[in-house]
DNA sequence: AAAGATTGCAACCGCGGGGGT
DNA sequence: CACCCCCGCGGTTGCAATCTT
């Protein structure tokens, strides 16, 4: 189905946000909630669309917003989260509670897609706060991630995105997301009983091993919500999936 | 001090999926 | 069963702020 056109385009206001709309949409959320997105700025006088409303309130004015910069812990996160989740911000950002997908994703294209890429180019040097040199130029005209070759860290965040969307939920096979972690030769991982086995039993054991990983999951799967559990299930496999392949090749 | 380059963030756009009718 | 509407997601853009020369 082809979507509503944005805003209708007709005499609704875009670009930033003022204070007044900020407290208009606040207040309006607050008193009537937002069940239907698509009636609520009329009903609460604002001449925007209801997806930028919608926006506005879920990246900037949700009250559990967490502002300011992120933790090396978060950042650590992320980048764990996007080697195995690839470009899932939605996803990722629902392990990092108080931050946003956009905020994430925002956070992945100007820093730690950077640092990754220079690490894995000269490791050991910083990468530039700001104002890149040269080669940071270079790097940052590598706007498509699929266009570094060099790139190990690239290849292993792309390929589990590849690999999640281009199969059906019911085709297990981890290509060549594995084949950074041990199973080098192997064109596709097949995983076997021994895997499920041992995966289980480590997502119920599990016990501080990881970041978000075991607390959230323990927090969210006291929510009522069975597709947030079942998300946060196949969050866990993937990521405990490749710790013990990390930890097999040691 | 000014101009140009670069960065970071907020917002927009289009698409696909889910649910209701 | 097919259609329609709405929501949510990911990619992209615009622009103010900041830094470098």
């Amino acid at each position: 189905m082809v979507s509503a056109p944005c805003c209708e385009k007709m005499g609704l206001k875009r670009g930033p946000w003022t204070a007044e709309e900020d407290m208009t949409l606040v207040a309006h959320i607050e008193q009537h909630g937002h069940s239907n997105w698509r009636v609520l700025p009329k009903q609460a006088g604002l001449l925007r669309c209801g997806k930028s409303c919608r926006l506005r309130w879920i990246n900037y004015l949700r009250p559990d917003i967490k502002r300011g910069n992120f933790t090396s812990e978060e950042e650590e996160a992320i980048i764990q989260l996007h080697a195995m989740l690839g470009n899932r911000w939605s996803t990722i950002a629902a392990r990092l509670p108080g931050r946003t997908d956009n905020e994430i994703k925002n956070v992945w294209h100007t820093q730690l897609k950077k640092r990754l890429q220079s690490s894995s180019k000269s490791s050991g040097q910083a990468a530039p706060k700001r104002k890149a040199n040269k080669p940071a130029v270079a790097a940052s005209t590598l706007e498509d991630p699929t266009s570094d070759p060099v790139s190990a860290e690239q290849s292993l965040a792309m390929s589990p995105e590849q690999s999640l969307s281009t199969s059906s939920a019911t085709d297990y096979s981890m290509a060549s997301s594995l084949e950074n972690t041990g199973s080098s030769s192997s064109e596709e991982f097949q995983i076997d009983d021994s895997f499920w086995s041992e995966t289980l039993a480590m997502s119920v054991n599990s016990s501080g091993s990881g970041m978000e990983t075991s607390d959230t999951f323990g927090a969210d799967s006291a929510s009522p919500s069975s597709s947030n559990n079942e998300m946060d299930f196949w969050v866990t496999l993937f990521m405990q999936a490749g710790d013990m392949h990390s930890l097999s090749q040691i």
